[in-house]
DNA sequence: TGACTTCTTGAACGCCCTGTCAAGAAGTTG
DNA sequence: CAACTTCTTGACAGGGCGTTCAAGAAGTCA
């Protein structure tokens, strides 16, 4: 029994990278199947017989995103000292090395975009972003136990509650920045952020 | 010359009160015109030639929601001792007093949903973002400002910058809390982002 | 080669969307 | 009353959307 037949014409992980910048800087919604042929020279059957439907298609995205910023967000806290680190993370969060959107603009996070047109109503969504949320959280917390213990960080707060703070605070200027971004200022209140959890 | 004709058969303000919180609640996109037609028992035409298209629609909801929020926070931050009324502000940043979405769930701060749904493409919404945004620092660097003067706030940081970073606070939880507000840990990191402001 | 499987192509379907418009209803004014 | 203005109603147009599908192309396997 043969099990294989014509080989697919197009990379499917460049294809997908692309279709997450596509939705990334569109938006789901805004981003149609059409786009999606354009952007991609892909036709619309074969992105429907590869990835699903649409909303398949973007969640798949979503997950790699994450798969790829998590990546990087271990590997920048597996530093000492922290801090540093930290304030880098906190800088850069509309942009990960690899995936730049197409606009000058930054996009924010895929997973707060989401989260803002999805969620609630889409349940599948709303656990792919609820999980990205909680292993920040616990790649946080690790990282600023570690911190504490090494006298780096201010034990004054537990460090669960220091990194679900810094979920909020990335994740809020990450939205915040797309009505346009005050570096000067944003640089300024995240140093804020980072002396107040100095030891 | 007469000026007067046929009166409105409904209220203009309430029915843009009520198109608010499904707006709200469903997002833009994802509220059609019928869904408000069906909701306000108002008629396509009726709402078309009362409130313009479907954006101008929505944008002005979006600045009755933030006139209403702006008033709340303008009172509660004309206090003393003003750190209680700052950790309140963040307790509550997915609902307003008088208007409550018809879900149980929070449904995050309009203002936010806008930021990440039609910013940066729409530029009359990523104006009114960016002004509600500014004019939440402006208010917020007010109070902490007076908050530092009476020796309640550290002065370890630049009211500019504390307000900055509190905007970004606010409107991260606002958008995690979405995918599922965990009160416990949400209360805990606000009770540390307010710990660090205390003098 | 021929059978089989998978991928590609692009036309076509059905749906729902926003926005318009003409006819009628409901007021005010003189 | 008649004239005038504005609002209401709901059908309608036009377009874009996501999705499907049949026919053909391009491989593998025996």
């Amino acid at each position: 029994m043969a099990r294989t037949g014509r080989p697919r014409g197009f990379d499917k992980d460049q294809t997908l990278t692309r279709a997450l910048e596509l939705f990334w800087s569109r938006g789901y919604g805004a981003t149609s199947i059409q786009d999606l042929v354009d952007t991609l020279a892909v036709e619309r059957g074969s992105l429907y017989g590869t990835f699903g439907d649409k909303r398949r298609f973007y969640l798949e995205a979503v997950r790699l995103y994450w798969e790829v910023y998590e990546r990087h967000l271990t590997a920048a806290l597996d530093t000492t000292p922290l801090l540093p680190a930290l304030r880098e993370i906190l800088t850069h969060p509309a942009r990960l090395d690899e995936l730049i959107s197409d606009v000058g603009v930054p996009q924010g996070c895929l997973v707060g975009n989401t989260t803002a047109e999805l969620v609630p109503h889409d349940s599948e969504a709303t656990e792919v972003v609820a999980r990205s949320y909680r292993r920040f959280t616990a790649i946080l917390t690790d990282a600023l136990r570690r911190g504490q213990a090494a006298g780096e960080v201010t034990d004054s707060a537990r460090p669960e509650d220091q990194a679900q703070l810094l979920l909020y605070v990335v994740q809020g200027l990450s939205l915040v920045s797309r009505a346009g971004l005050d570096r000067t200022a944003a640089l300024a209140a995240i140093d804020t952020a980072i002396d107040a959890l100095r030891a």
